[in-house]
DNA sequence: ACACTATATGATAAAATTGCAATATAGTCA
DNA sequence: TGACTATATTGCAATTTTATCATATAGTGT
């Protein structure tokens, strides 16, 4: 148990566990956005549009290309697919379990 | 942008972004374990465990047995093999990246 | 019932994260 | 140079998360 290690991996994990984060990284599957469409897709805050992209960034998630005014990001990790895949089937697993949970109640009440 | 549904995918991400949590997932991939189990091999206060194999349950990420006074605890997910292959590969990279920063900055320093 | 063990829960102070507003930087064009 | 645009950074209050201590619950054996 390296603890420091696992330090190491969450801070990556955490670096998603945003949902502004999470959707700018899901954004960017489709290819290369600059800040300014990032700020129009996810209508939020410049300020913390840019604060996202530079805790992705320094995670390693995505990366940067500047051209003239603006800056362009992509990501940079190859099996965010998965990730995005596994994600999906624990939720669509925990509403099934739920839905279960309240069948069986309904059953018994 | 569905935002409230990134906020459930960031709950889910947000109980794996804590170097206990994810050392109990890590643990648990070679079969159940107990709370006493995972206190002595993570080193961590019982109550510290508890909490976080709540956490983790009620995201959905683990499930568990009683058995007399014990309580063991397994992986629901099947994925998670995945999941922690794409992390290792994330930070081979980081490391991969940043050597290449050092080396790049004595060249020219 | 009582003592004992395993686990869960509650209270709470400290630490980290968030989101907004303001400000700074830096490239472009006149 | 000055005005303008795109992006980054800073300050800070509000919220959330964490870790610890104390307490509660619940099963077991006497």
């Amino acid at each position: 148990m390296n603890k420091e290690f696992y330090k190491l991996k969450t801070s990556i994990i955490k670096a998603l566990s945003n949902p502004i984060r999470l959707m700018i990284v899901d954004c960017l599957r489709d290819g290369e956005k600059s800040v300014t469409q990032l700020i129009e897709l996810l209508d939020e805050e410049q300020s913390n549009i840019s604060k996202s992209l530079g805790i992705l960034k320094s995670n390693g998630l995505i990366k940067d290309r500047k051209e003239g005014l603006n800056v362009f990001y992509s990501l940079k990790i190859c099996c965010i697919n998965q990730f995005f895949c596994c994600l999906d089937s624990m939720i669509e697993e925990n509403i099934k379990y739920q839905q279960e949970l309240i069948n069986s109640s309904t059953k018994k009440g």
